[in-house]
DNA sequence: CCGGACGCCTGTCGGC
DNA sequence: TGCCGACAGGCGTCCG
């Protein structure tokens, strides 16, 4: 489910409440995500306190003085802060205590999520060191992601879903980018030439930055942490409207498999 | 190295 | 109404 622009929405809204503020206890109520959550978390969090909160592709790093924990939300999950004690929920696998009662709670109901603990640098981790560049940073363009396509003969939509390739991006918006760019998913990667490449650059860099502005998309579990929901979802395209007439053309979208992910399109706009 | 398929897990929805 | 298959925002791993 999140994407970069969940993932980013969610940061900046625990941010603001989170750092600075020390850990009163890890409460997990049930450890089997997509890698067990480690046993010492709540005995390294305890008393430690939290310095920053970044983001690379879709993970969260939550940083503390001793350590990081790398926090992934999977297909369906969301970080809540909460001000007053709640009962969990049956998918409510883990709750982040503050110091002053607060507390931040995990939810991921299909468990393909993460909280994993490391005490090195984190952007070394196995899961992270061979991400590509973040598509909304500064070593990102068009040059350089038409060298990395070179040669590649994999459809231009999964290569924007390999996050070697970009980090970050998934299905919503892979699709949302190709259909503002004018460029057919289906095309072989490394036939686009270097301006449509930019092209596409730019398009990514546009639905993202105002996805990002928008709080991200909600379909059905997302929400950001404050529990409002995110409201890019009324400014998709193209995603998840098969049969419905394309905003540019009126053409009916069309839909199509690539990479076992669904895929939509405008068979006229999108060349 | 590359491309494609497969699980992991739970919930929901549409068709019969 | 009930059952069953298809599908859902991700991604590490395996196979050829």
């Amino acid at each position: 489910m999140p994407e970069l622009p969940e993932v980013e929405s969610t940061r900046r809204d625990l941010e603001r409440d989170v750092i600075g503020r020390s850990v009163a206890a890890v409460v997990v109520r049930d450890r089997r995500l997509r890698w067990p959550v480690p046993a010492a978390l709540g005995r390294k969090l305890a008393g430690r306190t939290i310095t920053d909160i970044r983001r690379r592709a879709k993970y969260l790093l939550i940083g503390a003085e001793n350590g990081t924990v790398l926090v992934h939300l999977g297909m369906s999950g969301s970080l809540r802060l909460h001000r007053v004690p709640t009962m969990p929920g049956p998918h409510d696998h883990i709750d982040l205590v503050l110091d002053d009662g607060r507390f931040v709670r995990y939810r991921d109901p299909r468990r393909f999520g993460c909280w994993l603990w490391t005490e090195s640098d984190p952007t070394r981790h196995p899961l992270l060191v061979h991400l590509g560049p973040e598509p909304l940073g500064v070593d990102f363009d068009g040059a350089g992601l038409h060298r990395r396509l070179r040669g590649r003969t994999a459809p231009i939509k999964n290569m924007l879903m390999d996050s070697r390739i970009v980090a970050g991006v998934g299905n919503i918006y892979a699709n949302e980018a190709l259909f503002i760019a004018g460029i057919d998913p289906r095309r072989a990667a490394g036939r686009i030439g270097r301006r449509r490449i930019d092209r596409l650059v730019d398009a990514l860099q546009d639905v993202l930055r105002v996805a990002v502005e928008a709080g991200g998309t909600t379909l059905r579990d997302y929400a950001r942490a404050d529990g409002a929901s995110g409201e890019f979802s009324s400014r998709l395209n193209v995603y998840g409207r098969e049969g419905e007439p394309c905003p540019r053309c009126a053409v009916p979208l069309a839909r199509t498999n690539l990479g076992q992910r669904s895929t939509w399109y405008c068979r006229r706009c999108q060349r």
